[in-house]
This record gives C-alpha cells, sequence and structure tokens, in this order.
DNA sequence: AGCACGCCGACT
DNA sequence: GTCGGCGTGCTC
C-alpha cells in the first residue's frame, strides 16, 4: 500500500496538496515522518517548500495525478508540536490557506527550504579523541581545540571574541576534527534581579499568575499607566524562568522601543530574543532560531513573535491587549492576542493580558469569568490621574483651532516650568483645500478622499493611498488664487504655536516629522530633560512612552473622534483619551486634561469626563450586547476589491445567494453594501457582513460564505477575501 | 500567488 | 515575419 504525505503548500489556496514519497524513500519509513517537517516537493511548473500535516494511506486525488515530493528537508520538526496545532487552528479559525499561515510561522531562511543556520562548531568523535599535545605546531588549532573541549558546542561569535578566526576552524574541519552545528546554549534557570516592593494589588496578581504555572489560564492585568503592570509581567517572567521554562512577551507595534528592551535586560541576566520589523532577514532568523533551540530564556517581539517556536514556553505576556496593531491588517488577518490566548491553551501555561484600557472583548471575558480580572488600582507613589475638563468652544475664537482657555492654561504651565501636550490626530497642514470662488475641491483621483494640504513640502497628499500632486498656486478648475485650506492639521498648529509661545521649543511628533525608532528615541530623551515645552503630535505621541514632566494635557479637536461610523468608534475614543491622560504628571505635580469640543453636553463627552475608563467600558459592553455586536456576537466579512464600481456587489450578491440557504438562524447576513470609503487606492471596496450570536454558528457561516465565493469563480480582476472578527466595518 | 499558454499590435 | 501585451486557467 502507497504511503501519501499531505503537504501544505505556499499558495492561497485553501486546501493541502498530496504527494508521493521521495524516490529513494521507504513506505514504510515514510509513514512515520513527523508532521512538521518541511518537504521540497514540486507543484505546478516550480519547486516549493512545504510543510507535512500528516502521512495517509488513502489519498482522493488518483495514483495517476500524484507527483512524487523531491526531498524531505528535515528529520526533526522546526515548529514546536504546540505552534503545529496552532497554525492548524488558525487557518482554520481565520479560513486562511494553510501554505500561508504556516509560512508565518517559519523565519525566512526556512521558508527558503535551506538548512538552520550553523552558528557554532564543536568537537567531532576523532576531536575528542585528541590528546592534550596534539597539534603542537599549530598552536592557533592547538588553542581552538581546546576552547572546544569542554564537550559542548561553542558559538562562532564566542570563539571569535576568544581570537579564534574561522581560517583556523576550517582548517580543523579539513583535518575532521571540528563541526559545525546549532549552537545549543546550556540555559541555567535564570532569576531576575531584585524589582521594587510590590503593591498588595501587584502581589495578588503575581501570586495568581505563579500559581497557574504549568496549566492554561488567562489573566486580564487592568491597571492604569503608572499603576505598575511591567513589574507584574516581570516577576511572572521571572518565576517562569527560574522553572527552566521560557517567557514570550508581544508588545504593540511602536512599543518595542530601546528603553523597553532595556528594561529586561536590566532586570534579567539571560538571553533575549527579539522580534521586530525594524531587523534584517538574517537577525529575524537568528532571533527564530534561538527561541526554537531553546537559546534564549525570553522572546520580546511584536505581532508575528506569537509564531515563534518556543521548546519549553512557559508564560505568554500580551502588553497593551486593546491594541489594533496586534491585528494584521493583510493577508493572513490573524489577532495576535486572541492567538496567544490560544497559544497559551495549546502549551497549557498561563498567558496575562494587560492594559490600562482593556479591550471590551477581555472585558466581556473578565466578566462571564473565563478570564481571571486583577485590577491595579493604584499609581506607583501615589500619583493621580490628572483632572478633566471640558472646553466648551462653541462661539469661542479659535486661532489654529485652540480656544483662548487652552491657549492661556498653555501659557501658565509653560511659565510654571511644565510641560504641555496637545493631542491632534490629522497629520499635514489642513485637511483639504477649496476654492472660495467656485467651490472646487482637492479630491484624491484614486480614492473616494479628499487631499490633504501639505504646505511645508508643497504638495497635496491622499492618507488613504499613495498619491501626491504638487499643492496647486490657483483653482485648477476657474483660475482664482483665492484657495482656502479647511480643517487643522499639525503641521499649521506647529506653525501657530511656535510663533505664539516663542520663548518655547516646540516638538511636532507624527508619522511625517518622525521617521524611525532612532529619531523618537532622540526626541523622548529630550523630553526627558524635563525643560518646559509643547508637545504637539497624533496617535503616535500616546504610545509607549510616558512623559513626567507633562502637566497638561490639551485635545485640541475631541469632535473628530466623537463621532465615529464603526461600532468600535466609542470604545477607541474612552481608550484614547485614557491612553493620552496616562502619559501626564507625576507624584508632586497632578496633571490637567482639557478636551476641546463643540458637544460638551454629548453622553459620552459626559462619561469622559466623570467617570473611570473601567465604568465606560460596562456600559459600552451594555450597550453591544443589546445590539447583538462583538464581543456579545460575532462577525465575518467578506470582502472584495474590484476595478470597476459595482461589479463587488454583483459577486457578492451572487455569493449571498448560494450561501444564503445553508446558513442557520444564528446568523444573518447584511448586505452587501459599499464600504464606508467605496473607492480607495483605485479599487472599488465592498462587503457582505454576517453577524452571528454564538460562536459556532459565526464559524460555520464565514466557512459556507468561503465555500460559496470559492465556488462561484469571481470576474477577472476581482479580489476577495474573508476578515474573521474584523477590527472594523468601514 | 506564480507561471504558463494563448491570441492580437508595433518593431529589429 | 517576431517580441510582448496581459486575459484565463491550473497547481497533488
Amino acid at each position: 500500500m502507497p504511503t501519501y504525505l499531505r503537504i501544505a503548500v505556499p499558495s492561497p489556496l485553501r486546501r493541502l496538496f498530496d504527494y508521493l514519497p521521495p524516490a529513494d524513500e521507504d513506505p514504510d519509513t515514510a509513514l512515520s515522518l513527523p508532521s512538521g517537517i518541511r518537504v521540497r516537493v514540486p507543484f505546478g511548473r516550480r519547486s516549493v517548500v512545504g510543510v507535512l500535516i500528516a502521512t495517509a494511506t488513502r489519498s482522493e486525488v488518483p495514483l495517476s495525478r500524484l507527483k512524487s515530493a523531491d526531498a524531505i528537508l528535515d528529520t526533526v520538526p522546526l515548529l514546536s508540536p504546540a505552534v503545529f496545532d496552532l497554525c492548524r487552528w488558525a487557518s482554520g479559525y481565520y479560513l486562511h490557506p494553510p501554505g500561508e499561515v504556516f509560512t508565518a510561522a517559519l523565519s525566512k531562511r526556512l521558508r527558503e527550504g535551506r538548512a538552520p543556520l550553523q552558528d557554532a562548531w564543536r568537537l567531532t568523535a576523532r576531536g575528542q579523541g585528541l590528546g592534550e599535545e596534539a597539534l603542537a605546531r599549530a598552536p592557533r588549532q592547538q588553542a581552538a581545540l581546546r576552547a572546544l573541549s569542554g564537550g559542548h558546542a561553542v558559538e562562532a561569535s564566542a570563539l571569535k571574541s576568544q581570537g579564534m578566526t574561522s581560517p583556523v576552524l576550517r582548517e580543523l574541519e579539513k583535518k575532521g576534527l571540528v563541526e559545525r552545528c546549532e549552537s545549543a546554549l546550556q540555559l541555567p534557570p535564570a532569576a531576575g534581579a531584585d524589582g521594587p516592593r510590590l503593591g498588595d494589588a501587584q502581589a495578588s496578581a503575581v501570586r495568581q499568575i505563579i500559581a497557574d504555572a504549568g496549566s492554561f489560564h488567562c489573566h486580564l492585568l487592568e491597571g492604569v499607566t503608572g499603576s505598575g503592570k511591567t513589574e507584574v509581567y516581570l516577576r511572572a517572567i521571572s518565576h517562569c524562568l527560574q522553572q527552566g521554562r521560557q517567557a514570550l512577551v508581544l508588545v504593540p507595534e511602536i512599543g518595542l522601543t530601546p528603553q523597553t528592551v532595556a528594561r529586561f535586560r536590566e532586570r534579567f541576566d539571560t538571553p533575549i530574543a527579539l522580534l521586530h520589523s525594524g531587523l534584517t532577514d538574517a537577525e529575524r532568523s537568528q532571533s527564530w532560531d534561538r527561541a526554537r533551540r531553546g537559546d534564549a530564556a525570553i522572546i520580546l517581539g511584536t505581532r508575528s513573535a506569537v509564531f515563534a517556536s518556543c521548546p519549553r514556553l512557559g508564560i505568554i505576556i500580551v502588553d497593551e491587549e486593546h491594541d489594533a496593531s496586534y491585528k494584521q491588517q493583510d493577508g493572513f488577518r490573524y489577532s495576535a492576542r486572541d492567538v496567544a490566548v490560544k497559544r497559551a491553551q495549546l502549551e497549557a501555561c498561563p498567558v496575562v493580558l494587560g492594559s490600562a484600557t482593556p479591550s471590551l472583548e477581555s472585558t466581556f471575558n473578565a466578566l462571564r469569568d473565563r478570564y481571571r480580572h486583577h485590577r491595579l488600582e493604584q499609581r506607583a507613589g501615589g500619583r493621580a490621574m490628572p483632572r478633566l475638563s471640558a472646553i466648551d468652544v462653541r462661539r469661542q475664537p479659535l486661532t489654529a483651532g485652540l480656544s483662548p482657555v487652552l491657549l492661556e492654561h498653555t501659557g501658565q504651565a509653560l511659565a510654571e516650568g511644565r510641560q504641555v501636550l496637545l493631542f491632534l490626530n490629522r497629520r499635514g497642514f489642513a485637511a483639504s483645500l477649496q476654492c472660495h470662488d467656485c467651490g472646487w475641491i482637492a479630491d484624491c483621483e484614486h480614492c473616494d478622499a479628499r487631499m490633504t494640504v501639505h504646505r511645508r513640502r508643497r504638495q497635496l497628499r491622499c492618507h488613504h493611498c499613495s498619491a501626491r500632486r504638487r499643492l496647486p498656486e490657483a483653482c485648477p478648475q476657474c483660475g482664482s488664487t483665492s484657495l482656502i485650506a479647511n480643517g487643522l492639521g499639525t503641521e499649521q498648529a506647529e506653525d501657530f504655536l511656535q510663533q505664539h509661545f516663542d520663548r518655547w521649543p516646540v516638538y511636532r511628533v507624527d508619522s511625517d516629522s518622525v521617521t524611525g525608532h532612532a529619531d523618537m528615541a532622540t526626541l523622548v530623551s529630550d523630553i526627558h530633560r524635563g525643560d518646559p515645552c509643547i508637545l504637539l503630535g497624533t496617535q503616535m505621541l500616546t504610545k509607549g512612552h510616558h512623559f513626567p514632566g507633562v502637566g497638561l494635557v490639551g485635545v485640541i479637536d475631541s469632535d473628530a473622534l466623537l463621532f465615529s461610523a464603526d461600532f468600535r468608534g466609542e470604545e477607541r475614543l474612552a481608550q484614547l483619551l485614557t491612553q493620552v491622560a496616562g502619559r501626564a504628571g507625576r507624584g508632586d505635580l497632578p496633571g490637567e486634561m482639557l478636551l476641546q469640543t463643540h458637544y460638551p453636553d454629548h453622553p459620552l463627552m459626559q462619561a469622559l469626563l466623570t467617570r473611570p475608563y473601567a465604568e465606560i467600558a460596562a456600559d459600552l459592553l451594555l450597550q453591544r450586547q443589546e445590539r447583538g455586536l462583538p464581543p456579545a456576537g460575532h462577525i465575518a466579512l467578506l470582502r472584495t476589491d474590484a476595478r470597476a464600481e459595482g461589479e463587488g456587489e454583483t459577486f457578492l450578491q451572487d455569493v449571498r445567494r448560494h450561501a444564503a440557504p445553508r446558513i442557520d438562524a444564528a446568523s444573518q447576513l447584511i448586505g452587501p453594501l459599499p464600504s464606508a470609503m467605496p473607492r480607495r487606492a483605485g479599487k472599488h471596496r465592498s462587503q457582505l457582513i454576517c453577524l452571528s450570536t454564538d460562536r459556532a454558528s459565526a464559524a460555520a457561516s464565514a466557512a459556507t460564505l468561503v465555500a460559496a465565493t470559492e465556488a462561484l469563480k469571481a470576474p477577472a480582476g476581482l479580489h476577495w477575501f474573508i476578515d474573521i472578527d474584523p477590527l472594523d466595518t468601514l
């Protein structure tokens, strides 16, 4: 009976492919090949690297149509069993092609079918048999042999630092005395250095997390900035390392700053593998390898690190779990937070979700006792949250969006030697450009959107695609030179603030002015000197950094955030403002936060002013439950990108007709509808929403939708994808 | 997604 | 006469 290899092939196809074992492989041994190994297989007209999912003795595909695999690339899987299972789960849950999911769990080097990097040397059997006095005439080679005589492998970099050059080692390799291998550090169990004394709430959280070591439990750690969440993580990690196990720490995209890394390095005298987008492919592959071999005790990374194989994982931490950057927004649209929880379950280890502003998803799970909820109420050092008040800007004169009251408070804070943080969530000089004589408005050619004025660069830019044009001197429609820039952006506010407060520096922090990690680091260290200044910025300013010298926070345009078409708009606003508030203040200086608004009586504005985040979240959760929206309900979104208008809707209408009969009563289909911005980057976007009251129905309906979509052939130029648990439905 | 095959316009 | 445009069809 032939043996079949069931392979996940890197392709957008949502199925596995069967192959015969390579010709030189004995069918009986082939049957016991372990799942998770890489296999090189012919696919179409090319050769690709796939992952063995299982071996089988039957196949649906007739033998005559099967090809043989080219080569078995590994003897032992380079994915841990838990990550293998995690990928299989994720492929099913997110309805994403298995081959593409597995590529998320392998480093580039391994995806290309290359062997893991052999960055260490060890003695061969012959090398070990050699006496002390061997190679007396080659002192450098003798020294190298002595360095390796400890019986274990030594990393090439370590040998180099002892003065062993690679020509010397290569010479020994030629003599068959040493060989290359993967390094295998012998990690001693490491404890963290002592930290500050814990408060009661912290100590209790640590105690409960530690008590769960070795079994799955999800902990929601809720605490404002400065309440000591990080200290709880560090203690839990320390305990985990003492057990000889690894810790996986996920942080948001811009949260992996040098300060974050420094904090871990200070505390733990143990190798840390970093995984973030700023690394080169080689560095990434190395971190990936160190995690997989167990050489790194701590794996600290962004979203994709959730798939790093760790042989002895003991805990997972997801910091700022509410952060949107955990959701991948293209291709394999997974949520690293949700995948982390699933992973902890598969690894049988605790997972800690930490945030000052937990997502309603996590709040809901905590309320239903699925998660253990720990609240850290106090700010370390008794630091108070800033006092919040609204500035009613109705009928007030606004200069560059700033009211006299906000200007006065700003001036006063600066004069008192404090720093001021002004939050404005719009880049550029102005939101749009209009002709005062004929009404012409500068629209993007590719999107249903206005172009933003960037005066410094003399450009019009679209913030939804890459379109850029020269800033016109005159109206292209009527030739008038009376062009007016509507809607305030950070550039304009910066110009005004610099002029108005010329005795103090104004730092603008947005993705136009701050481009890299290095820029941000310089800026942060400047600001940490504490001299009075104005910090003016977008969302970028609200993440990851704490500014102890800030005594006043001003939100220039709260209204822009108050009205959002998306169902998560209110949750995001509450999180954003709470996060901004958390940036400010220290023990001796209670901060102040002022919100400029035209709607001081808006219920959400009132709630924000008078109640803590947790209460607002509880209310918002009730509203979601009443409307059957997440996290009470579940959403799957089938989206299309088409070249022609209406094409997507027509196609989705077809999909709906085919799928509807097989969708149960716990799910309802809404749409197809054009997206909130129907045309984006030249593509016409539309969507079909599936809203379900329970998870099982949601999963079944989404699978039905995908099956129907695959069965109907999409017209040329129409792309479609499914988004499970989307962040927004716009 | 690749990568082929396939059938119609401007060039060495 | 051919090089090459990208439409459409398949991948065990």
